[in-house]
DNA sequence: ACCGCGACTGAACGCGTGTTTAGTCTCTTG
DNA sequence: CAAGAGACTAAACACGCGTTCAGTCGCGGT
């Protein structure tokens, strides 16, 4: 049942899915529209747009799916499992912590890449879930990297990976809900824009930070003692007054 | 269906009190029932809602504003004017680009902060005009700061600034979208939850940075030569090549 | 050949929505 | 006082929504 449909595929519908494909079935077919018109139309779209979208009657997906809120979470699982698919085809690609760079660098992920900037938008469980799917990768791959050098440790890992996500994450969303493409089409372009215009200031922060002076970090590491994180004392960072600077 | 533009809106506009608080009038508690239902309950709120919470009937709020479109305008005006008193109240408070910092700390803000934050869950006007004008502020701040030497100079200051308050922005967007107050009440106390945890994290990076080479940004340079700002030339690092790690 | 069953549909139901209508009440004004 | 104007409301209207209903079609099993 995986992407055993061949023929009637390739001609019509430009690109085959290449992971978690909807089988030939009917609804198969209302599942696939309805995922794509929930990501390009948000999750008010109603249940006669979807049907229309996959050439049946309103009544058709009802009767296949129980009600909208299951069609909902239908594609909710749907889309996970995708995503569970293209992370285990791309380990590595994926890590940094950006996974929705990597997959809207891929037009045939767009639909994907929409769904979850909707869910994340409307506070729905795929957008929780792909939020701590990411931190928890991310995690891993903090952790190896300071490991190896190449990222500083920090004084509380886990803080510093949900910020670092937050931020990525949240920056994104905000740039395509405030200035959405006109298109109403594809948000890849849109998130590969905002990437680079952004990668710059990004890696310029993360490389030489923003701040000249240690004070701001100081105080605050004078006036909260002890991070969650006992493992690494305040010590490391001698608290005193002073700014060393050229 | 004409008395959209009324008389009594000039007298209120002209006085501006400290908080453009709604007069005695109907119409302004109207208005306040509106932004506060809003903000509480987002812009999908019905009309004969915010109508019971003015303790009116629904008819006359289309009376006094036309339709729902011209309230949520209205509103959205209201908030604008509230949002600039503040901002004018509190001149130096709100630098650094923390304005919704500034605002969550004070309860009596809840509801600006709330709509602030329905608005930009939702892109609507007073989310894209907010954010412009923090980004406007910021800027001023930290030429400033750089002026002073308390902050690194950018090699693009405008997208420098544009990405630290979407990532500011967007990072408190996502937390109280992802895990909005079970109270539907006050998002204040969220974000300041949300602030406590990750303002370390924050600090860290803005102070330390993140990697410890700068292996990335001299290849990126490399592979840009020019940023918008060609003040900065990227000879200040020198870029080498050993062995590759993301 | 018949039966049954699931896919499938057009029409309708019930409900909530934004808005309109017609009317009442209260005040101001000539 | 009469008349008018505006604040205000209950009721209704038109519409889109999710969902249900009654029925048709086609196909596999006995």
């Amino acid at each position: 049942m995986r992407s055993v449909d061949a023929a009637p595929e390739d001609a019509a519908e430009a690109r085959g899915p290449v992971v978690p494909a909807p089988d030939g079935s009917t609804r198969g077919r209302i599942l696939d529209a309805a995922m794509r018109r929930f990501a390009r139309s948000g999750f008010d779209a109603s249940v006669r747009s979807v049907a229309t979208d996959a050439g049946v009657s309103a009544a058709l997906v009802i009767h296949h799916f129980g009600s909208k809120d299951k069609l909902h979470a239908a594609c909710d699982e749907y889309v996970l499992a995708w995503i569970r698919d293209v992370k285990r085809d791309s380990i590595g690609r994926a890590a940094g912590g950006n996974l929705l760079q990597v997959l809207s660098a891929a037009d045939q992920y767009a639909p994907l890449v929409g769904y979850v900037l909707r869910s994340l938008q409307a506070g729905g469980a795929v957008g929780r879930e792909f939020t701590e799917h990411m931190i928890a990768d991310a995690e891993v791959y903090t952790a190896e990297a300071v490991r190896d050098g190449v990222v500083r440790p920090s004084r509380d890992e886990a803080a510093r990976v949900r910020y670092l996500v937050y931020s990525a994450l949240g920056a994104m969303l905000l740039s395509v809900t405030l200035d959405p493409p006109q298109d109403a089409e594809d948000v890849t372009a849109a998130l590969r824009r905002f990437m680079d215009e952004l990668y710059l200031p990004m890696l310029e922060l993360f490389t030489e930070g923003f701040l000249t002076t240690r004070r701001m970090l100081d105080d605050y590491l004078l006036y909260v003692p002890d991070p969650p994180d006992g493992a690494h004392a305040p010590t490391d960072g001698t608290p005193h007054h002073d700014e060393e600077e050229p």
